[in-house]
Order: C-alpha cells, then structure tokens, then sequence
DNA sequence: ATCGCGTGATTAAACGATTAATCACGCGAT
DNA sequence: ATCGCGTGATTAATCGTTTAATCACGCGAT
C-alpha cells in the first residue's frame, strides 16, 4: 500500500521568493527564465530558494500574461476506438516531455460533435491541438497551430504511419509464404487508413495474383451488428488468407474461422494491423502490422509545439495544419503464429517465411 | 468531406462588451454571472450583445481571479489498458457536461510515475482529479479534491461498480446453466477489483460445487509473456466453466480452447467482464459483465464538482477523496453465445437460461 | 571632470476577469 | 425638508506573471 501524500498546490508566489532575498519579483522571473540581465550568483540564490520552497509557477499568471496556456488539446475520431489508449498515451508521454499538458476532447458521433469538441478546446486557450480526423473530414482554419494524423496520402497530413508500405510489408509475408488468393477485409472504404492498408496489399498481389476486399459496415447495414463474415466459404473458394485492415478484425476472422474448424495457420492464415492488446496473447498470436506511434506521437508534437513557439498569439493566423519534415513512418511487421503456409504448401515452404519473429512465450 | 472552419479563439473581451453598450466591465461580469445587481433590460442587451460577438470568457482571466480553472485531472493506472477508452469517454463526458475540461495523465509504470503524474496536474492547477489508482494503491492528501474509482471495498473509493455483485451474476448465469466445476481466471490477485470479481464468482458456488482460481501473472513470471494456460488440461480435470475476471483474460482462454478442438460453447463455457470492444463480434460472441461507466463518470464528476464548488481555493485543505451517495451502482449481465449448458446436460437444460438475452446478428 | 556605456537591478504596466466597496439617485416616511 | 434605504451601476483592487522602460552606478575614454 503506498501512500500518495503531500502535493498540495499552495506554494509560494514569486513576491515570496523575491521579499526572501530582498529582490524585485521581476529580478526572480528573469532569474528563472534566463531572460534578462542578471548576476550569475544572483540567478544561483534564486534557484536555490525557488527549489527550496517548492516553487511552482502559476499556470494562470503566465497564461494571462503571454497568452499561452501550455496545453494542448487531443481530439479524437471515436475515444472508444482501442487503438486510442496507444495514441493518447504517446501524445501524452511527447507532450509532457515538452512541458505540455493534455486536453482531450471526445468527437464521438458525427462531424458536427467533432467541430463541437474542437470549439470547446479552443475556449479552453489551448496552444495547439493534435487531431486525429473523422473519416473524410478536412481539417482547415482552425484558428491555433493544429498537427493533423491520419494518412501521408491525406492532404493535410501532418504525420502519420505509412499504412500503404504496412501493407505492403503484410502482402509481401504473404505471398513469401506462398498464398495466392488472398481476401481483405476492412471497415469502410471512406476511410483514408483502411484505403491506403487496402491499397498497399493490393499493389503487391499482381499478375498471378487474386485479392477481393470485403468491407464490413455495407455487410452490417445489411445482416446486423455481429453478423458472421461467411469465411468458411471463402475457404471454399480458394482464399488461403485474410488480410484484415485491423486486428478486430483479424479477431473476429479468427475466430469465426476457428469456430467453423477451419484451424488457423494450418487452413487459413489470418492477418491484422495494429498491434492491438490482444493480438500478442490470442491462440494463435496474431501476426499484424504495428504503427510507431511513439515516433509518430513525437513528432507531432515537436511540429505542434515549434509552430506554437513561432506563433505570434495574437494574431488569429488560421491556417493550414503544421508540417513535419518526416512525414511517414514505416510501420513494423509483427510476425506471429496466425499465417503460415497455406495447406498445399506446408511441407515445401517451411522455412519461407521471412526473418523478423517474436516467439511465443519463452520466459 | 466536411470542413472545419473559423474557430479563431481571438474574442472580444469582456471590456469591449462593456465599451460597446456604454457600461462598466463590472456590470458586464455581474450580468453574464446573475451575480451583482443589474437591471433585466441591461442583462437582456448584454446577454444579446455578447451572444452576437461571440465573447468567450478568459479562463486565465478567470483562473487568476477565481483560483479556479474549470480543468480536472484524469489519472488512469495504465492508459494502454482496454478499458480505458470506456472511461475516459464517460469521464470527458460528464465532465465537459458540466462545464469542466479534461487533463490525461497516464501513471503507466509503477507507484512513482502515477505520483509524479498527479503532481503534474496539480501544478497545472486542476480544480480536482479523477483516479483510477493503480493496484494497491491507496490516494490520500492529494490538495484537491479526489475522486476515487476503484472499487466499493476499497476503502477512499468514491464510486466504482459493483464488481463483487457482477462476479455473482455471472456465477448465478453459470449455475443457473448446470456448471459446477468453475474455473476462475484473473491476472493478480493484488487488484482489489479483481478480487472482489473472484470473490463474488466464488459467493455463489457452495456446498456441491468446485472453483479454483488460476492468476495469469505469476502464471507468466515462469513460462513467459503469453504462455498457454493449459486448459484443455483443465476441461479433463472435469472444468466445464472457465470465468475470466476480464474479456481479454475470455479472450484468451476462448482462443485457446479453440484452437485445442474444444468448442466454445458446446465442450466449455467461458465468460468475460468489461464487455470491451471486441466481446460482440468474436465468435460466438462473450456473455460478460458490464460496467455502467456513464453513471459511475457522472456520480464520480457531480461529487467531485461538488466538492470543488464549496471548497475554499485559497486553503490547502488536504483531505479524503470525496463521497458520493451512490457509491456502488450495479454491473449488467450481457448475455451472449459463449456460455450455455455444460456436455453432460444439453438436451436436459436447453431452456434454463436466464432471460435477459442479447441476440448475435438480426438486422 | 565629464560623457558615454555596459551591467545589474527596479518600476510599472499589462494580461482579463471578478468582486467588495462605493456612489448617485429617486422615493417613501418621519 | 430631511433622513434612510433600496436599486442600479461604477470604481478600484486583486489574482501572479512577464516584459518594456527606466534607473543607479561604476568605469574607461575623451
């Protein structure tokens, strides 16, 4: 039982500082900052005190004085999407490395939610704010500096993984295994990720080749929430692999394919993206894609947070999203148990697979 | 592709209100607030020329006057946990609900992290925080106002779901369908919440029947990160129930039994809790317990905005997390296909479920 | 001796809102 | 006619920090 104890936020002004030595308070915020002129014993003493006592700036002073806040705002597409808790985590860890607070806002819904949760972090005084889009929506104009993650081939972007090249990455492990017929299976075609993962797979499977996408929200629309995916019949049809656009979906093909007796590797190989908490630890383990996020988190906000130091706060320059110099960042092939060779090749091609693997539970 | 425009956070100030009707800043403020005295006439022109240039009020402005900034933290014990977007979601909810903005901080790590993550947000002047403690944790003398979501039993708990009744619905589903040889699978018996999951798993099984509990933690300390957890194994030592103290715990165990030729439900029964994401289109999808996470936000935001609202900002009053009325609200049993009557007993209890059902795929 | 200048510190204003104290004024009561 | 009082609005101080402008002073150069 640890005890949490004794953070109470009273501490001492900057006059207490500066009536301690006899000081001026601008003398003391110099000091701290290393702004304007000041003996270098006198910046000494005042860092001493300042630390003794425990002194914290108060966010609220500054923020009406300079005009920024030091927070920045998170907004994201759907807050129950799982691969949130990566995304929040590593914009939290980059921001607050830089000294920023976090602020997230829920675009739950629809697009006007999303405008609604921008607005509200606006009238918060946020300096900038990370978003991840809603499918289909253009992020412009929104009055402070905003960083922009969905896809290097949404205009706008500011970074994002390169879901074509993870794509690739997965399509090209496939066919190294000797799959010929391979299904994909996404969401929804209007959004520009499951697009570019789609696209990535595709570009590989040429001449020789046959894919087909299955996209799941048409088929609900049609047969409900939860409806089975018809894999077993996709078997049938020759398909020796399912490339799914993300692991909750790989999770449902698999299990449905094992529910129908179809064993996955051996009959049918599954195949995910993103990593998801799950996917290390499902029999079999899901081979899948996996997103930098830390990388991707890091330099979002380094792009947020120099366009913020650049910007003069008062003026209302609305413009378009922040630019990085990196742009993309390669995504990383997680390979698994969950494809292998496809059942007419399982003697010829044992050892096609490709270098990178994570073993399944050595201690 | 929906655009998102003109959000400039560039305002008139309340000053300029005041200069455009004549009127002193003050009476601005006193009738924006329904504070001082003014007549309704000068209410009704300043509410109409305020609404019409779209005055935003300062919060630095106001934090520095008020001592109040209309942030509160959010600390969550590990942000990467599944169960997180649920929570956040609800907590943001509630919280922007009544005017209150939300501050992330992940104490992703050990007890130190989650410490210096509080006094992060503290020093950012939150108005209150929000705890989801880490195991064992216990959250004492914060200088804020807390509130605690962990669990009833736990002592300082604000408001947390009623784990140990959700371990006994699923206990009661379970027997109520003719197991009685439970297996109860969790990760580490140190969570209280876990425990009282287990524990009202175990209430309900009494004289004639048998449960045993298998920890997935200490479990790994030995055979490595991912590790089979040798049920099928089980399933012959006479287990026909496996009731997992999480969904991702069920969806491993599924997973495993799966793939070892034992039918879910059919040859065994497995149960969640959480009803995270994925339980719903898995197959056959997770009978789980949920929690009401909305009404645990809005009970755990109402008291802790309460509390906010009679404290004195200006004394360090270090005290116990706040107290709710309602400290325990209810778990719902979702029902779904991965539990039903052991082997031995199908035809004889087809219809004993109980009647709550949830169905798999109706349009 | 005086001017100019660099150094190290101080003064004072400003950011935008809130709020206690004050004030002007009209009206009924003494 | 004057006092008291309620009403509606204003004044002015305050929250804590930053920063431009100012100042005192010592020192080398003219």
């Amino acid at each position: 039982m640890a005890e949490i104890t004794d953070l109470a936020r009273s501490g001492p002004k900057l006059t207490r500082i500066a009536r301690t030595l006899g000081v001026s308070a601008a003398t003391v915020s110099n000091a701290l900052s290393g702004k304007g002129r000041v003996s270098a014993e006198m910046v000494e003493k005042i860092r001493a005190t300042a630390a003794e006592l425990g002194y914290v700036p108060s966010q609220a002073g500054r923020a009406l004085r300079t005009g920024r806040t030091g927070v920045i705002g998170l907004v994201l597409p759907d807050i129950a999407n799982p691969l949130f808790p990566q995304i929040a985590q590593a914009i939290e860890l980059a921001a607050s490395s830089s000294g920023y607070g976090v602020l997230i806002a829920d675009s739950r819904g629809d697009v006007s939610t999303q405008t609604k949760a921008i607005e509200r972090l606006i009238d918060r005084d946020v300096d900038g704010l990370v978003i991840v889009p809603r499918r289909g929506t253009r992020i412009a104009d929104v009055g402070c500096p905003v960083a922009v993650i969905d896809t290097p081939s949404t205009p706008g972007n500011t970074v994002a993984a390169d879901h074509w090249g993870g794509g690739q990455q997965i399509a090209e492990h496939l066919k190294a295994l000797g799959h010929r017929r391979v299904l994909i299976i996404g969401n929804n075609p209007a959004s520009n990720v499951q697009n570019d993962r789609a696209g990535g797979i595709r570009s590989v499977f040429g001449e020789g080749f046959h894919t087909d996408t299955l996209w799941i929200e048409p088929l609900e629309k049609l047969a409900g929430k939860g409806c089975p995916l018809g894999l077993a019949k996709k078997v049938a049809e020759g398909y020796t692999a399912f490339a799914c656009i993300s692991d909750l979906h790989a999770l449902r093909a698999l299990t449905e394919l094992q529910r129908a007796g179809i064993n996955v590797p051996e009959k049918a190989s599954v195949t995910g993206f993103d990593d998801l908490i799950w996917s290390p630890v499902i029999t079999p383990a899901l081979t899948t894609a996996r997103m930098d996020m830390t990388e991707i988190a890091a330099i979002a906000v380094a792009a947020l947070v120099k366009a913020i130091r650049e910007r003069d706060p008062s003026d209302p320059e609305i413009g378009a999203p922040v630019t990085a110099e990196k742009a993309k960042v390669p995504m990383h092939l997680v390979i698994r148990q969950s494809a292998a060779a496809p059942p007419q090749l399982i003697q010829a091609t044992a050892t096609a697979a490709p270098s990178v693997t994570e073993g399944g539970h050595q201690p």
